[in-house]
DNA sequence: GCCAACGTTGGC
DNA sequence: GCCAACGTTGGC
């Protein structure tokens, strides 16, 4: 089982939106994301859902990988914010998994993550990191989790 | 709302 | 294949 870091605007979608139902993980538009999306991330990896771009910016919740990647069919939606006519479905270009709740947490500020020497290899809190979709060693996670 | 950092696009 | 221009991300 391995561990990852999610990206979500809160305004749009939030761990408490995950807390309701399942999810499809879609529209990451990040050739790099999408190589975890499509090659790495498994059923019953475990995901911190992180909240950017919002008030309290942190880690806000753990979910559960349900079903690994899979072509995002959002991208074949011509009425989809998230279309893209270069996406072939005979070689999509992109890809979703879809994500259950585990749980939620107290919200792990990044400036606390960003404090915490633990996890100064993490993507998320180098300078000018947009990556959506990152792995998390267990070294990290387990970090993290002492934060709580 | 600002702006720095980054990824992508497209002309050459 | 280079690189400038552009659009987007995301913290503050």
């Amino acid at each position: 089982m391995a561990y990852w870091l999610f990206k979500t605007e809160p305004d749009a979608f939030a761990i408490d939106d995950l807390a309701r139902a399942n999810t499809l993980w879609e529209g990451v538009r990040n050739y790099q994301a999408r190589n975890f999306l499509r090659d790495q991330v498994q059923v019953g990896d475990r995901v911190f859902i992180y909240h950017s771009s919002c008030k309290q910016v942190g880690i806000a919740g753990i979910g559960k990988v349900e079903r690994a990647g899979f072509p995002d069919p959002f991208a074949f939606d011509p009425d989809s914010p998230y279309f893209d006519p270069k996406s072939d479905p005979a070689a999509p270009r992109w890809y979703a998994v879809e994500l259950a709740f585990e749980r939620k947490l107290p919200l792990l500020p990044l400036a606390a993550l960003k404090a915490n020497p633990a996890l100064s290899g993490l993507p998320l809190v180098q300078k000018g990191c947009r990556l959506s979709v990152m792995p998390v060693s267990e070294a990290e996670w387990q970090a993290i989790l002492a934060m709580e």
